[in-house]
DNA sequence: CAAACTCAAAAGTACTACTTATTCAAGATG
DNA sequence: CATCTTGAATAAGTAGTACTTTTGAGTTTG
């Protein structure tokens, strides 16, 4: 309870910058800073350190690191990082490497999904056309978000599987703030069918390449809107 | 000091499956089974929770979580199963991760890198070509490694420049292991040149391609050894 | 002026006491 | 007899104190 709270609020405030790196806190301080106890303020920093967002060092203090040594793939770091005032750029790393990922995903979904799961994705596949057609944007991206994840848990491997999560928020992230078409593009329905049937079918080059074809249809997407919409940045 | 001690031993034992999904450890006997004071065994155990290779519920306990939802990503999680005897799985995994990246970051790279950083590679191409042709195997792994990691800095995404470390395991793995040839392929001489030029020259989708074509080839190589050479694992 | 030495500051470790939440079961109530 | 309530036991969470170890910085000494 107070662990979380005092976690969060140190943590935000290195991850969005108000603490700089090179900064040094003492341990003293946090618990007198937040109110907590030394247990807290400890653990607190133990987190932290393993996160890689911190290190202890004995007769200085606990010091904020370089940002390109944190661990960016802790799913408390995206967080922080989605809710502050970075987010924009957040969601472009995100996106990119979702876009490296993906493609990959759905070669070894075609290699190894289960029965079970090509028939979802394959139903997965119809009910996300059907949304579509009909223009239903908030059922769309219920479906388009469980057909992604669908699709990197069927890849069998631990390290795709995990960034469900991150595709979902890329996802969502994208519509919600004006960076996608107002309708969804026809030939992405007809990409995610053809992933879906390639998967199905256990092709899978024929998946990567449709996978492909989608996340650089959204990355070109993004590109346009960019360059003629200027500084949509909220 | 006795933190990392133990945070080692549990960390490990669960990671290698020792202790299965769903056992219940009481913190109480963690202190005594290790011999730590409950300040170090408390610390111990918010740690592995943070990697979510455990939650805590009050009343019951210290439970271990279901492999799926590790976080995958952590370096020390990846250090105690490469050390563990799924090695060779984990291996695998890693290598289909950076397969998927790595292509991508070659893109961004070609986009991204600073004019100091073309010439680096550049350079680092160079090196590795003579002592590829020259069969200096171990030194050929160096500028390999090197290689790579400086491309995935100048992606300029700090998630791909994460993985510089996992790439580094990824080859030396390969090479330790018999899963290479005993001398570098000339064509994989040749798409690492082609990489460093493309970049130079910040041609993107030439970047991506060649570095596509290596992760492809070492993927085959990979699975043409597996298949011939029956079952390899240590 | 440099090297060794001392001191103090801050994190690390250990231990104790108290708080809170949750499970399980006994008992009451319909 | 079943179900709901209540309460006690248990184990994690939080707080606080005391002691140890490391190390940076200033000071002394050759």
């Amino acid at each position: 309870m107070r662990h979380e709270q005092v976690l969060d609020a140190l943590g935000a405030a290195i991850a969005n910058g108000s603490l700089v790196p090179g900064t040094v806190l003492r341990s003293e301080d946090l618990q007198e800073r937040f109110g907590a106890s030394r247990t807290v303020a400890r653990e607190v920093v133990r987190v932290l350190e393993t996160m890689r967002l911190t290190t202890s060092k004995r007769r200085v203090g606990v010091i904020v690191r370089e940002p390109v040594e944190w661990n960016h793939y802790d799913p408390r770091l995206i967080r922080w990082q989605l809710d502050g005032p970075a987010r924009p750029a957040a969601l472009a790393t995100l996106n990119e490497l979702r876009s490296a990922i993906e493609p990959c995903a759905a070669r070894y979904a075609a290699l190894r999904a289960t029965p079970e799961e090509r028939g979802r994705l394959t139903a997965l596949g119809e009910r996300l056309a059907r949304t579509g057609r009909a223009r239903d944007l908030s059922a769309f991206l219920e479906f388009d978000i469980a057909f992604h994840d669908l699709l990197l848990t069927a890849s069998r491997n631990p390290m795709f599987g995990q960034l469900s999560e991150v595709v979902a928020e890329v996802l969502t992230g994208r519509t919600g703030h004006g960076l996608m078409p107002p309708e969804p593009q026809p030939e992405a329905i007809a990409l995610h069918l053809e992933v879906a049937a390639a998967v199905a079918g256990g092709e899978a080059d024929r998946a990567e390449r449709a996978m492909r074809d989608i996340v650089v249809q959204a990355r070109d997407e993004i590109a346009a809107l960019v360059s003629e919409g200027g500084s949509e940045v909220e």
